[in-house]
DNA sequence: GATGTTTGGTGACTTCATCACTGAAGCGTA
DNA sequence: TACGCTTCAGTGATGAAGTCACCAAACATC
C-alpha cells in the first residue's frame, strides 16, 4: 500500500502519475520544532504530511505572534507553493510541532504533474481552497469575534477527547493573537465557573456543555 | 494591440497559446457596484482586470463588515478561481468599485492553458502569492497594529496625489474592520492637530508629512 | 537548600467597540 | 422656499481588550 491513499485528493490519479510521483518524490522526517520554512527559508518542495502537524505562524515587527493554521495528516503545505515561486519576502513561518512524516516533491514535479494531470490540479486547487477559506476565517474571527467566545472555542478544538489541554497562557495567546495577561484573566473567568482547572501548563475542562455553548453563540 | 500586453505575466506565452487565450476569452463589461461574486453566486471565469477595481469584502455574521483586498486593473481575481473549484461556502464578496472591463476566461480555457503553458501556470502562481501575501499583511494590521497608524496609512492610500478621500467614516470603517464612532473620533484628533479638514463626506489632507510619519511608525 | 527561569496573577491605565441618542447637511418635492 | 426624509457625523457612558510594571509561585539545576 502506497502513501497515496493516505490522499483521498490524490487516488483517482491515473497509474502512470502516480508512480511518476512515487518515484519522482522522497518521504523526509523532521524532528519537532523544526522551522521547516520561514523568512529567509523558503521552502524546496511541495510537503504532503504523512505524520504530525505543521504550525503556521507569523511574527509582527512588536515580537507578538498569531497562529495562521495547521497543517495536518494527509493535508499539504500548498499555500507555500505560491510563496516559493514568487515573493520570496514571506513572512509567516511553518513550524512541526510534532515529529513529522511528509512526502517532498521538488518544485520541477510538481510542476509537472499540475501540467499533466488534471486530478492532480484538482488536488492542488482543492487545498489551497481550503487553506484561503480559513484564512478568510481567521480574519473575520480576529476582527469581529469576541475573545471569550474564540478562547472557549479553541480549548475545545485543542482538548480533542482527553479533555485535557497541554498550554502556557503565553501559548494560548498566541494562538489567538491575544496577550497573556488578557487570556489568563479570562481562564479565571472560566475557572469561576466551575467550568475548567488549571494547573501550571495544563487546563481540564470539567464542563464542556457551557464552554461549547458559549463558542457556538 | 492585444490587452495581453496589458499583463506582464503574460508577454511571454507563445503565439499559439497567445492566440488561444485570446480566442476563447471574451470581454466584458460591468457597471459600478456589481456583485460579480459573493456567498450563493460563485464566479464562472477567471477575470483579468482592464479597467476600473474590484473590492473584495466579508461580512459578519453580525453585520460588520471589513475589506480584504483590492484587485486593480492589470491584475486578477485568482483566489477566486480557488474557491470556485471546490469549497462554495464563499463568505467574501467581490464588488466593482467603477465601472470594470474586464477579460473572462472560462473554467476550461484556463484548465486547459494551466496545463499547457509554464508561462501561464507562473502568471497563476505569481498571482496567488501576492494576494495571500496581502491576506497575511491584513491579518498582521488587524492583530497587532494600532488604529490611528492604519487610518493615517489608508488615508494616505486613497487620497492618491490630489489630497483628498471622498469617503464617509463609515466607508473607511469597513475599510479597517473597525465601528463608525471610533473613526470619526480619531479623524476629529487629527483635525485638531490640523493635519486633515473635514466635510460631508470628503477629507482633504492639509499636511501629509506627519500623517506619513504617523504610518511608518 | 540556594539560585535562576518559567509561568501565572494583579492593578492601573489606554485604546477600541458598543449602545443610545442628538444634530446637522443634503435632497426631493409639493 | 419651506417641509420632511434620509444620510452622515458628533457625543457620553460603559464594557471589553491590550499594555505596562511588577510580584509570587512552581519548577529546574546545581
Amino acid at each position: 500500500m502506497s502513501w497515496i491513499d493516505q490522499f483521498p485528493g490524490l487516488s483517482r490519479l491515473p497509474d502512470a502519475i502516480r508512480s511518476y510521483l512515487v518515484e519522482e518524490s522522497k518521504i523526509v522526517t523532521v524532528p519537532a520544532n523544526t522551522v521547516i520554512f520561514g523568512p529567509g527559508k523558503s521552502p524546496e518542495n511541495l510537503l504532503l504530511l504523512l505524520d504530525g502537524t505543521v504550525r503556521v505562524q507569523q511574527t509582527s515587527d512588536t515580537g507578538r505572534e498569531i497562529v495562521l493554521y495547521r497543517v495536518h495528516a494527509g493535508e499539504s503545505c500548498v499555500l507555500t507553493t505560491a510563496c516559493l515561486l514568487a515573493y520570496e519576502d514571506y513572512s509567516a513561518e511553518g513550524i512541526a510541532e510534532t515529529e513529522t512524516r511528509a512526502v517532498a516533491i521538488p518544485r520541477t514535479v510538481f510542476d509537472k504533474l499540475v501540467s499533466d494531470s488534471i486530478e492532480f490540479r484538482q488536488f492542488v486547487f482543492t487545498a489551497y481552497s481550503k487553506r484561503i477559506t480559513d484564512l478568510f476565517m481567521v480574519i473575520e474571527e480576529i476582527a469581529f469575534q469576541k475573545l471569550d467566545i474564540r478562547l472557549a472555542h479553541k480549548l475545545i478544538e485543542l482538548a480533542g477527547d482527553n479533555d485535557t489541554v497541554s498550554a502556557t497562557h503565553q501559548k494560548l495567546a498566541v494562538e489567538l493573537g491575544s496577550a497573556r495577561e488578557v487570556i489568563s484573566r479570562q481562564l479565571q473567568e472560566f475557572q469561576r465557573r466551575g467550568w475548567i482547572e488549571q494547573s501550571r501548563g495544563t487546563i481540564r475542562l470539567i464542563e464542556r456543555m457551557p464552554l461549547e455553548n458559549l463558542a457556538n453563540s
